[in-house]
RNA sequence: GCGAGGGUAGCUAAGUCAGGAAAAAGCGGCGGACUCAAGAUCCGCUCCCGUAGGGGUCCGUGGGUUCAAAUCCCUCCCCUCGCACCA
């Protein structure tokens, strides 16, 4: 039975075949899981990929991508993340370079916690994540229930299996964790060093924090509210004499300028509000505000609880304006929002408005609280700005043009909320402050906004306060508030060191350019960055070690680690001190104590670094990339400083986006177990450029699958045959082939240079394909001639391509030449095979033979005879003169009429003029230098046997001006250059 | 709102930076060859009209610059992503 399938194993991986010379061979059948297995092993056994300083290369490349957080499983969104810059690896191989390619695995922060809890819990959810979409053996799972049995399983499960299928060249040695004792003590020498160099502040920070659980919250740990955003709230500190106490009545707006509108406040009177010692002060909040105050660092300390109803009727002092307004009740107001008494400003705020028209209307609700509604009868609005704008759609007062314009009824209209949105918007980016601003009068508020505030609070008639702009609750359950902490900042916001990290996105090769742009512009946009977090994964705060360094701090400089972690194995972890990390990184002059084990590593890191290209997500744009910049150019000279930076873009999976929770991912295990890991790697690099987005399309992956196997059974064909080893002569269209190929070459290289893997592997693939598709059905393939070129430009193409597909290209070039692909140089054009000519000769056949078969299919006929025309003598003459005179008609005809031969023939050659000019316009110099060159005559006649064979039809090619012409149709002289006249019968 | 990218055939898209025959390539569809058949492969076709290689329309909208605009400039409309302390 074992024999009977080894048999049959054997007659299905080749095939034997009779060639033409009566020789047998073996033709090897494509089968990419027993090929790439074979090379897997073998990139494995030699150490292929393991890079190690060498004098001898030409140059020293190091390329990098964000390490994998291994949170979840892999799919095919990361597999395309890290086979981009593998193929750039591989290319500068080819090229020549020294190339180091690592990876690590990002161990830090608090997303693996959450998600170990949420497994030993046994939530529905996480468990379909793990066992249906990443397919984790029940068994397995008890092995999860620990952040690192979670970190590894999926590390070496996915990433690192994923990442070999794939044939990334990797060098393994160098691969650690982030939650490794030796990557923190270099992430503590480099705080303790930014420390030191002032780039570290201490402060107050708005956190996402729950009640419940006391302590802070991620996105990831919410129930509701993930998109909530922070809002700073002014508080206007209004004034209230409350029985001979002055107490504080806070109210809460995100529109500080309006208070010289403010012409009443509201209150809950239902709910239940505070009178509380504040830092010192009393003030009269909401109940509910008290607690959050106390949770933004505020002393607090509860004296009283009274009804909102309390305030109701009293009036209160405007600290900025000294005018007492009356304190109305309202059911609108949310004592939960902010401080639960809100100003009103009925000229700038529909909503404020339509509530006073309401309340100045129900005198009994008025009355019930014992106000005059008189009183309230008094308020009108208080315009305080103007708003620029050529219609006449706002008035005097905006808010009530506003409720007007849109037929607003009462605060129960849905359309109050959007015109009350949009009024914002016009006042805040048209708005103009009024006289009585003083020297904000005039002004526009988006201009103005953030000082006027600035100096209210400068002034003590403001305070701040933070709220959610929804509310927020925590997956336990518990309301979520904004909570102020103690924490320590990244100083982003030091001009000094902006204006270092502008210079290191200066010297960048930004791929796509434009990316440039938007590094300078995050550059400018951050603000201080607090760095640490009170719990989680990763390295301590060295100087504070209830404090742990968050993840986007801990990974900024960490390329550098990787030209030394498997070397740094050797070294006892407490004698990783400042000192050895002083001398490797600055030298021995840099440390009291010189550790001679650092200046030997300090050798290889001086070798490989700086990081040549680093390719990354375009979602890490605005922190991670920008953080990388700003931390080079602190820590270290600018000759290490990032080279380039290539942007990747995201990943769709038939359409839509891919999503663990839902199931819609495919897993690179099972992609490569279908297809192989040369058809995904192809797919990935050759449907969009890196920065482009993409889609996983299955059927367009098993496409690329069948094109690779076709390409495998060609190669095959042409191994088994080789032809001969010296070059024989060559007919015309063997050299039209090997032109082409130095076209495609250049092509390539110059693709691959910018990281356009896409239009490279188009070129070497694709396009090429065209040209021996044209070439196949031009000649007879049997040719000696038509061998060698075949070879030829199979070996090209199979260098061209072994970046993209290793494993195939590698086995074949292997076959052909007995060496594999990736230890073959990149190919250089051949000036020897370049040939404008030949290529344009080409084109003039590949032309007739389309406007043939174009009459063919018009008439619907099946003619005998072709008769090819070519244009006469004088016509080329003309064609001459337009070359040497560009597009100028007047001046071509000008010199053309001065020949009386041609004068004489007037309108005809004026009208070949015309079509000359239209024909060789834009046509670059050199194209039309090789025309001038061209026989058509002679080009023609070579092709007739071939037109002869597609076209089953006699073929003769007359000179237009022949004697011994036959011209049945009168056509000849409707003949010009490059177009000859054509008749079929 | 701010910042970035985009709108080209039934679909994915190239062409835009450096203006000069609009539509490369792939997918899908149609027809043919091969085959008992299917698949694979190979050859055509795939915006509209056409019994001679032609003509017409056309690059989100509307203008402008130019001998010439998908491409440069301006207006407007629509789509995607980011706007943070999270990888």
């Amino acid at each position: 039975m074992a024999i009977y399938a080894a048999i049959r194993q054997a007659e299905k991986s080749s095939i034997g075949v009779i060639l033409g010379r009566g020789t047998t061979t073996t033709i090897m059948e494509y089968d990419p899981q027993e090929l790439e297995a074979r090379w897997r092993e073998r990139w494995s056994e030699t150490g292929r990929y393991e890079a190690d300083p060498d004098a001898d290369a030409d140059d020293a490349t190091f390329v990098t991508v964000p390490y994998p957080y291994p949170s979840g499983g892999m799919h095919i969104g990361h597999a395309r993340t890290y086979t981009v810059p593998d193929v750039y690896a591989r290319y500068r191989r080819q090229q020549g370079d020294n190339v180091l390619f690592p990876i690590a695995w990002h161990v830090t922060g608090t997303p693996i916690i959450g998600a170990v809890e949420r497994l030993k819990k046994r939530e529905e959810k996480q468990l379909s994540v793990l066992t249906d979409t990443y397919n984790v053996p029940e068994e397995t799972l008890p092995d999860l229930e620990t952040p690192m049995g979670w970190a590894r399983y999926f590390i070496e499960e996915h990433y690192k299996k994923g990442m070999q299928s794939l044939g990334l060249s990797v060098d393994w040695r160098r691969e650690f964790t982030t939650n490794n004792e030796r990557y923190s003590k270099f992430i503590e020498w480099q705080y303790r060093t930014l420390h030191e160099r002032g780039r570290l502040e201490k402060g107050l920070h708005p956190v996402k924090f729950c009640t419940n659980e006391e302590q802070p919250v991620t996105t990831h740990d919410l129930l509701e509210g993930e998109t909530a955003e922070f809002q700073e709230y002014t508080l206007v500190r209004f004034g209230w004499d409350r029985d001979g106490d002055d107490i504080v009545v806070p109210m809460a707006t995100l529109r500080p300028e309006t208070v010289h509108g403010v012409t009443n406040a509201y209150i809950d009177p239902e709910a239940t509000y505070v009178v509380a010692e504040v830092d010192g002060e009393t003030w009269f909040v909401s109940e509910y505000a008290a607690a959050k105050l106390e949770y933004q660092a505020h002393d607090v300390d509860v004296l009283e609880t009274v009804e909102g109803a309390e305030l109701v009727g009293k009036t209160v002092e405007n600290p900025v304006t000294g005018d007492d307004v009356l304190v109305l009740p309202a059911s609108f107001v949310d004592a939960d929002n902010a401080t639960g008494v809100v100003m009103s400003v009925p000229a700038h705020s529909p909503d404020d408005y339509v509530a006073l028209q309401e309340a100045k209307a129900d005198t009994d609700y008025l009355e019930s609280f014992g106000i005059d509604p008189a009183d309230v009868a008094d308020i009108e609005p208080i315009p305080i700005l103007d708003i620029d704008s050529e219609d006449g759609t706002y008035g005097e007062i905006p808010a009530q043009s506003a409720v007007e314009n849109d037929g607003i009824e009462s605060s129960g209209d849905p359309a109050l909320e959007k015109a009350t949105k949009n009024l914002y918007n016009k006042e805040f980016h048209a708005g103009r402050l009024k006289e009585f601003y003083g020297e904000y009068a005039g002004e526009l508020v988006e201009e103005v906004r953030d000082d006027f505030k600035a100096d209210g609070i400068e002034a003590g008639q403001f305070d701040v306060m933070q709220e959610f702009s929804e509310e927020v609750v925590c997956r336990c359950g518990g309301d979520v508030v904004v909570a102020e902490q103690d924490t320590w900042f990244l100083s982003y916001d030091d001009e000094d060191w902006k204006r270092i990290a502008h210079d290191v996105a200066d010297g960048l090769d930004a791929i796509p350019d434009n990316t440039r742009d938007e590094y300078h512009h995050t550059i400018d946009w951050l603000n201080g960055w607090p760095c640490i977090r009170n719990y989680g994964l990763g390295t301590r705060l060295p100087w504070d070690d209830q404090f742990v360094i968050e993840p986007l701090s801990d990974s900024t400089i960490y390329m550098a680690y990787y030209t030394i972690a498997h070397r740094l194995q050797e070294i006892p972890t407490e004698e990783l001190t400042q000192d050895f990390f002083d001398t490797l990184f600055y030298g021995p002059d840099a440390a009291d104590e010189v550790d001679d084990r650092a200046l030997d590593l300090r050798e290889e890191w001086d070798y490989w670094y700086p990081v040549d290209y680093r390719f990354s997500g375009n979602d890490l744009i605005t922190n991670h990339l920008t953080f990388y910049q700003f931390h080079h150019g602190e820590l270290f000279d600018e000759a290490q400083w990032p080279q380039g930076i290539v942007i990747m873009g995201m990943g769709l999976l038939e359409g839509q986006k891919m999503s663990s929770s839902k199931g819609h991912v495919v897993l690179p295990g099972e992609a490569i177990d279908e297809y192989g890991a040369d058809t995904v790697r192809f797919f990935l690099l050759n449907s969009a450029e890196p920065w482009q987005d993409y889609d996983w399309r299955d059927d367009l992956v098993g496409s690329v699958s069948d094109q690779l196997e076709r390409f495998w059974n060609r190669a095959q064909d042409i191994i088994s045959d080789p032809g001969p080893d010296e070059k024989p002569e060559l007919e015309t269209i063997d050299r039209w082939l090997l032109s082409k190929l130095q076209d495609t070459v250049r092509d390539v290289t110059t693709a691959m240079d910018e990281s356009e893997t896409r239009s490279a592997s188009q070129a070497a693939f694709y396009n090429f394909e065209e040209d021996l598709r044209w070439y196949r059905r031009r000649t007879e393939l049997d040719r000696p001639a038509a061998k060698w070129t075949l070879r030829t430009v199979l070996e090209t193409r199979l260098r061209l391509l072994a970046p993209f597909i290793p494993f195939m290209t590698n086995e074949l070039h292997e076959q052909l030449t007995g060496t594999p692909a990736e230890d073959a140089p990149w190919p250089e054009p051949d000036d020897a095979f370049e040939d404008e000519t030949v290529e344009l000769e080409e084109r003039q056949v590949e032309r007739l033979t389309e406007d043939v078969r174009d009459i063919i299919d018009v008439t619907d006929s099946d003619p005998e005879t072709i008769r090819v025309y070519v244009a006469a003598d004088w016509k080329r003459d003309v064609f001459e003169t337009v070359v040497e005179n560009g597009d100028n008609v007047g001046a071509i005809m000008g010199q053309v009429m001065q020949n009386p031969d041609l004068r004489e023939k007037g309108n005809a050659v004026n009208d070949l003029v015309q079509d000359l000019v239209d024909q060789t316009r834009g046509r670059d110099e050199t194209t039309l230098r090789a025309q001038l060159e061209l026989d058509e005559t002679a080009t023609y006649e070579r092709a007739a046997d071939f037109l002869a064979r597609e076209f089953d039809a006699d073929v003769v090619v007359f000179a237009e001006d022949d004697p011994d012409i036959t011209d049945p149709a009168d056509r000849a002289s409707k003949a010009i250059p490059f177009r000859p006249a054509i008749h079929l019968e």
